[in-house]
DNA sequence: CAAACCTATCGAAACATTTCGATATGTCAA
DNA sequence: TTGACATATCGAAATGTTTCGATAGGTTTG
């Protein structure tokens, strides 16, 4: 994995609002909603909105137009290979 | 492993410098010196320094005093915690 | 088609991070 | 103890991030 593919993914990890949106992605074991989230966060649509485009355009989640809603899921597969970077950093 | 925490280490790998200081540490299967990472990255000194001591309060490299000098070392161990973290994201 | 709804974008304010020159602190060597 | 060296801290400028209100762009429902 690229370095700015590493630092781009890092940054996405690194602001609470952003981690809390994936540790409710996992514990729901599911999709979710926009509104779902605006539940679980205490941040106006429009933040929420860029939070979720910033783990969008890292690739952690996934999102897919459904009707009017968008729908996000976890890309297990990005995780595995920032995983991978990670493990193999270690001497 | 805490949020709090995992928030910190990813704002540490969030900077192409502290990368590359890590990929260094890494490829040197040893540990460095400040001088050496000098030599890899173009930045002045206390900029250096504040890069290593954001690695360092991460906890993801361990700095020792040697004399006048800091040994700095990669921390497989904090890694592999924030690793199992990751993995534990997944759905 | 119009109104209601969901999400994205814009612009600006607040806040955080990065960077450096200057300088302080601690350590060794003579 | 003094001078040279290694690293840390300070203060400030530049840059990047987060947040929100306002508003725009699609989509569904009546």
């Amino acid at each position: 994995m690229e370095l700015k593919k590493v630092e781009k993914i890092s940054k996405a990890l690194a602001d609470p609002n952003r981690l809390q949106i994936l540790k409710s992605l996992h514990s729901k074991q599911t999709c979710m909603y926009c509104s779902d989230i605006s539940d679980i966060i205490d941040l106006a649509q429009p933040s929420i909105s860029h939070h979720l485009k910033l783990l969008t355009d890292a690739e952690l989640i996934i999102a897919e137009k459904e009707g009017r809603e968008m729908k996000y899921s976890m890309n297990n597969k990005m995780i595995d290979q920032y995983v991978k970077f990670l493990v193999a950093l270690k001497v």
